[in-house]
DNA sequence: GCGGCTGTCGAGACTGAGTCTCAGTTACCT
DNA sequence: AGGTAACTGAGACTCAGTCTCGACAGCCGC
């Protein structure tokens, strides 16, 4: 199953789950979900300090790196890093682990629930005796839009 | 198969491989090949500057960063993140495409082939839409040494 | 509803990885 | 050997991310 980016990002829930996990739900916070709800695909600590200064959102640069250090802790977002080697975030749609599949060209991005990797971790830790408790897997081409807007 | 960290990495054949990219087999690029091939598992460019000065190897910190850039661009070494979220390298022991397994406690790394991700990306394109085109997958676990050392 | 305890905020200083500049050097081709 | 473009070292520079600290504001108990 697979959900579209651009859904909402709950603050209400993630008020619950902030609080469950004793953080407080702020102002601040609030308005850097806001922000983040409101962005389409992956982005960057930079877009998000441009996009605050921009809404007039009261959220000063510290605060926005602190609020998304918190929320990739609950999985609301995912810190990933793009073929480039840049770092950035996706909302994450979907609860618990998944991965990401991002469009190279617009950066829209695509949560995928589990993918088999299972078995192939499982293989992995026969042939090499490693025990592999985490992985990282992202996807990235293009998406629908961008291959007819590409010819290429 | 999978290959164990530790081979060397073969400068003459990376003169080749450096040439036949238009690029120079210089005395700095011999050096930092060098303290790469005696390092074992994931390594920062930190750590490799520190070692070029311990060994009074002759490479500038700015050299160690171009020269880390052009290994990864000719496949020598790859870029991957840590899952804290920190660069580092790991020196490839195996040509083309493949991923890396890396002990999260020695950091002491394995290269693994293909891994049947063909099969799961063809199956996320039918679903999604999406043409992909590259993927990052990094696994991370206890080797087989930090295992019994830890008994955990 | 009203303190008070604490977690949080904003502003700006600070850190350090990575980049850039530029003048001097060196590999490689002929 | 000579010419030339690629490369190098040293250090300045950038800018993402962290830290500090005094002011502020959730949340809890009364
Ligand atoms: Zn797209
Ligand atoms: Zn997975
Ligand atoms: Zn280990
Ligand atoms: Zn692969």
């Amino acid at each position: 199953m697979t959900t579209q980016a651009g859904d909402q990002l709950a603050p209400d829930d993630l008020a619950g789950t902030l609080d469950a996990a004793g953080y407080r739900m702020t102002d601040a916070r609030r308005a850097v979900v806001g922000l983040i709800a409101s962005r389409d695909g992956t982005f960057d600590t930079a877009d998000l300090v441009a996009d605050a200064r921009r809404r007039r959102v009261p959220a000063a640069r510290a605060t926005i790196f602190r609020t998304l250090e918190i929320l990739a802790a609950v999985g609301a977002v995912e810190r990933l890093d793009l073929p480039n080697g840049e770092h950035s975030y996706v909302r994450c749609d979907t609860r618990g682990h998944h991965h990401h599949l991002v469009c190279t060209d617009c950066q829209r991005s695509v949560d995928l629930e589990e993918l088999g990797m299972t078995t192939i971790t499982a293989d992995v830790e026969l042939r090499t005796g490693y025990v592999i408790d985490r992985h990282r897997l992202e996807l990235f081409g293009l998406c629908p839009n961008c291959q007819t807007r590409l010819p290429s």
